[in-house]
DNA sequence: CGATTTTGACCCGCGC
DNA sequence: GCGCGGGTCAAAATCG
């Protein structure tokens, strides 16, 4: 199971930018193992052009790494969804004690178009009554919803639903096309707050979960939350608002821990030294298993977040991976003792033969049936 | 008892 | 136009 030993975290971000047509891509690993004979600073990453060519030189990643983000080109609109991982790529990390990451095109990025059906109005304002079973909308057909930015990263761990510092209540739950594993959606429990994410499992490497974010957080970190991560570093790291972080990339990465930018670090040993904050955290609640996954994680996604705000990357591709390290199982039990949940009769179901949302259960049934 | 999860139905865009 | 599939709603169930 876990190496505590070893609290290494490889991120991968691939920076997609398709008004050249091409779309120029990039990957890019932070890490803070020294034996990555392809390490650079995130900083100089940013820096450098998006140019494959340069990474390649930069990182000593062969092109085919790419393919990894295969979904990116030719894309404008339609995008690979998690369905749809059919590209086999994988990839191996050239680090230490780590995880192998295969899995293909970012899954849970992004599919769909514009889709403007989201955010549909509840309660049917008007509109001739009728049918109002569901939210009826009587929305403009005409403008179609400007897109909330997103961006997604991939974590290696057990448990799905991994604990970002933020509040978040889950509202539906489908099956993917071509994938024995849910895709579960999540809204900010904070009032006024869009965020929304998807969480689900990547059905090339049921180890690694995929993470997909939508908006941004126009709200701090929730203090009451257990573990959070609130409290942990300074307020600049935590500020939700672009306006409010750094103004540059580099800036923001500048405050990031040192065992993310620091050349010296020694491999295998980080959590060691120069982890202030988190080592304080770690002996302040120390069955907080979940640690080492979520701090580096949100930190990076809100990087990234802001760095999506200031640069005209349409897609950015982000992937954590991290050397597992608790087996926290986060799935509820279902009681066996309460009664099967009834029909609503006032509540007519039209079932139109179309497997819809996928319950647990039947879900399981199916992973265990292919183990 | 309020908050959260579960889960079938509904909505809607898109491809054929 | 139809059906597929992603996304969302919302009532009931469950949790804390």
């Amino acid at each position: 199971m876990s190496d505590h030993e070893f609290r290494d975290f490889y991120y991968q971000a691939a920076f997609h930018n398709d008004q050249q047509g091409v779309g120029e891509t990039g990957m890019y690993r932070v890490s803070s193992s020294l034996q990555d004979p392809s390490y650079m600073s995130f900083t100089d990453c940013l820096h450098s052009s998006m140019d494959y060519g340069s990474l390649e030189k930069a990182f000593g990643l062969s092109p085919s790494s790419s393919e990894v983000f295969s979904s990116v080109e030719g894309n404008q609109t339609k995008q690979v969804g998690a369905g749809d991982l059919g590209g086999n790529t994988s990839e191996v990390m050239t680090t230490p004690n780590s995880s192998v990451s295969s899995s293909s095109s970012e899954a849970g990025c992004e599919e769909d178009s514009d889709k403007s059906k989201k955010d549909r109005q509840p309660k049917g304002s008007e509109d001739g009554g009728e049918s109002s079973k569901k939210g009826n909308k009587a929305k403009k057909k005409g403008e179609k919803k400007q897109r909330e930015p997103r961006f997604a990263f991939m974590t290696k761990s057990e448990v799905d639903h991994l604990e970002d510092g933020y509040r978040w209540r889950k509202y539906g739950q489908k099956a993917v096309k071509n994938s024995p594993y849910p895709r579960s959606y999540y809204r900010c429990t904070t009032q006024k707050c869009t965020v929304k994410k998807r969480v689900e499992r990547s059905f090339q490497d049921p180890s690694v979960v995929i993470t997909t974010y939508e908006g941004q957080h126009n709200h701090p970190l929730p203090t009451t939350l257990r573990g959070s991560a609130a409290g942990l570093f300074p307020p600049s790291m935590l500020t939700p608002s672009p306006l409010a972080g750094p103004s540059f990339p580099h800036e923001l990465f500048m405050q990031m821990p040192h065992h993310m930018n620091n050349q010296a670090g020694s491999a295998g040993s980080m959590f060691a030294e120069s982890f202030s904050p988190f080592q304080q955290y770690h002996h302040q609640v120390p069955d907080y298993g979940l640690l080492q996954d979520i701090v580096p994680s949100r930190l990076f996604t809100d990087f990234v977040q802001r760095v999506a705000l200031k640069t005209n990357f349409k897609e950015i591709h982000v992937r954590i991976l991290t050397p597992k390290t608790e087996s926290k199982i986060a799935t509820r039990k279902p009681n066996p003792t309460t009664a099967p949940r009834q029909q609503q009769p006032w509540r007519e179901r039209k079932n139109k033969g179309r497997a819809k949302t996928t319950s647990y259960r039947t879900l399981f049934s199916i992973l265990q049936a292919s183990c």
